[in-house]
RNA sequence: GUCCCCGUAGCUCAGUUGGAUAGAGCACAAGUUUCCUAAACUUGGGGCCGUAGGUUCAAAUCCUAUCGGGGACACCA
């Protein structure tokens, strides 16, 4: 159940029967929501619902409040307390047998109280598109991360997920390699005409990378070199030299290799590892479609769609291939659309990509409601997401202008880890527990620090970010769920038993009344597409039950009802904590583990470190 | 030139269909450990919500203007 949707309908309810038509007139559920309380000292939820009302009724605000307030007051009985304050805030405060009840109801279920969507959608996610022969750079975290905590919400509310990696493997950065490597290595037996595969040849990712750079020095340099290249995409695209689709195979396995490597310590998967080169065979059968019923015309050699016929202003024509035959990426997504709608059944795709392309999926989908490639019932987002700046507010370079290698990022967190480390032996830990501690205590570090910014807005990259533990941090938040687990198997090897809860405290309550609000943070996480939110919960919970831990005993407990109701709560928190830890992958370690600094240690300044 | 995003505490950021006293982390200051792991907890200072108008009973939130930062605007993806 959903406290604030349940308290919405019921104002709703009442709103109607007490004013009836004065106010049945148009759609005005909105105007009823009941949303938590800006003011926890004076109600759990608060509607202002009377203040927008008092004028279309032409009444004063607490006049209208006061005629909501006695019947709600009635339906809820003594599950809530219903007043009215300030201008006309109607509010209203559970009663802890209500909490306590609800708890009890809700937080057993499969998803703790959240109800499933009404009917599952059949949903493409496309994210993470690395691109054939450029290592992950740290701008590729968010795609990625985002993406995958997308496909993990949208599963656990109940979506039929595929998700599609799409890599960028098909355009004239691949052309511009071939060009590099025809230009160093003539002789390879890839570049003739009548090629026969060459098997002895291989690439290191390194290798590769560094390939591509030099291919970007003669890109920038040569008009001459540029034309080599754009006739390698060609060639390579029409498949007219057939060892460059060989060589091309070759770079995209080293490329996959390398980056599989990093989803594997991200925990991060693909349901379908496609490219734009999956489309290949498509893309002339659609331009001839498109050609055939008019969308499509030639200009300045190039073939377009014009923003006229796509419906949009201020926008330039959608170029689909370039005057050299090439195609853009432009139709591999059109054609991409098409695949998946006619032969996956996709009825919403969601592409996790950067903002500054949002033009772009602003053409691609008009275009292909346009063409009828999509239904006009197929949803098609652009869940866009900024950029990783710098601190001069740019895309983060390092001073000599090169980008940070996402894996670095990741080796640094774990070094950070390491170094806080206890030995082998000590605290009863073996070397493999140590190393797997280590890389489950970094990554939670690295990802929640990505979750918990919105998905919408740039920030500042600063290593400290990946590598501070203290606070609105992974291992915070790990932290207070390693510290019910302490307490549930502490119990469980005592026999103590957990018991009815009863509320003895204020932070008893205001944790209880957190737990009841996972499902509000689910479904505004899975309509805003927000996995902030999501950590953002996580985080709260995380922090109540801190207080809670450091305030009130549990297993210590004298009273042995309390103490049974303390060890319910707990285990409802590590519950719900592994709920958010699984919607964001995030690791769960067995425990914390950390170098004894004695009594009298003193954290080292973050400075130092 | 057209369009999009952003401007909130010293720093990094929440604050989404307009509501009560604008929140959190870091940093800073002072405390808490014979007790379930101190990566924790408690307390404190710190804000003309870029600026100026407007709409409204009510504006960080909506509108207009303006300043500042970033981005996108046909042969890169």
């Amino acid at each position: 159940m959903n406290l604030a949707s349940m308290l919405t309908e019921k104002v709703h309810q009442v709103a109607l029967s007490v004013f009836d038509e004065a106010i049945s007139r148009g759609d005005q559920s909105a105007l009823f929501e009941v949303k938590q309380s800006d003011r926890p000292d004076l109600a759990d939820y608060q509607c202002n619902a009377a203040m927008s009302l008092a004028r279309t009724l032409g009444k004063k605000p607490r006049d209208v409040a006061s005629m909501l307030q006695e019947p709600l007051q009635k339906s809820f009985g003594k599950d809530a307390v219903v007043s009215i304050a300030g201008p006309g805030f109607i509010n209203f405060r559970f009663s802890d047998t209500f909490l306590v009840e609800a708890a009890e109801r809700n937080l057993q279920t499969p998803k703790q109280g959240y109800k499933e969507v009404v009917r599952p959608s059949r949903i493409m996610i496309d994210f993470g598109g690395p691109n054939i022969a450029k290592e992950l750079h740290v701008g590729h975290l968010r795609p990625h991360l985002i993406g995958d905590a997308l496909q993990r919400l949208m599963r656990f509310c109940g979506d039929v997920i595929t998700s599609d990696i799409h890599m960028g493997d098909w355009g004239t950065p691949i052309g511009m390699i071939i060009a590099q490597l025809k230009k160093e290595k003539p002789s390879l037996g890839f570049f003739a005409e009548d090629s026969t595969v060459v098997s002895a040849f291989s690439l290191s990712i390194e290798e590769l990378g560094n390939l591509y750079k030099r291919s970007k020095a003669s890109w920038d340099e040569s008009d001459e070199f540029k034309d080599e290249a754009r006739l390698a995409t060609e060639a390579l695209q029409s498949g007219r030299i057939k060892g460059y689709r060989d060589l091309w195979k070759h770079l995209r396995d080293v490329s996959l290799d390398d980056v599989k490597e990093i989803y594997k310590r991200l925990d991060v998967t693909f349901d379908l590892w496609l490219g734009e080169s999956d489309v290949n065979e498509l893309l002339p059968i659609m331009m001839k479609d498109l050609e055939d019923r008019g969308i499509s015309e030639s200009s300045k050699g190039a073939t377009i769609i014009s923003a006229a016929k796509m419906g949009l202003d201020n926008s330039p024509p959608l170029m689909l291939q370039k005057g050299d035959g090439g195609y853009t990426y432009a139709a591999t997504d059109l054609a991409t659309i098409w695949d998946r709608v006619t032969n996956r059944g996709a009825e919403q795709i969601i592409y996790v990509v950067d903002n500054r392309q949002s033009q772009h999926f602003q053409q691609v989908f008009a275009a292909a409601h346009l063409a009828g490639y999509a239904q006009p019932t197929t949803m098609l987002l652009h869940a866009g997401h900024g950029t990783i700046n710098g601190k001069d507010g740019k895309p983060f370079k390092t001073r000599d202008g090169k980008s940070v290698k996402l894996k670095d990022v990741l080796d640094i967190a774990v070094q950070k880890v390491r170094d806080e480390m206890p030995q082998p032996g000590e605290q009863g830990a073996t070397a493999e527990e140590i190393e797997k501690i280590t890389n489950q205590i970094s990554m939670a570090a690295v990802k929640f620090q990505e979750y918990i910014n919105s998905r919408n807005t740039d920030y500042a990259f600063d290593i400290d970010n990946f590598t501070t533990f203290d606070g609105k941090t992974g291992p915070y938040v790990q932290y207070a769920a390693v510290r019910c687990k302490a307490i549930i198997n502490k119990a469980s090897a005592a026999n103590i038993l957990d018991g009815e809860m009863v509320v003895s405290d204020k932070t008893e309550r205001e944790m209880l009344l957190n737990l009841l609000r996972f499902p509000e943070a689910i479904e505004t996480a899975y309509t805003r597409k927000e996995p902030s939110l999501v950590a953002a919960h996580g985080y709260g919970l995380a922090q109540i039950f801190s207080r809670f831990y450091n305030t009130l005993p549990v297993l210590n407990e004298p009273d042995q009802t309390i103490r049974a109701s303390r060890l319910k709560m707990v285990s409802y928190v590590q519950n719900q904590m592994g709920a958010c830890f699984s919607l964001l992958g995030l690791p769960e370690p067995s425990r914390m583990l950390r170098k004894d600094y004695g009594n009298q240690l003193k954290r080292v300044p973050r400075n130092e470190l």
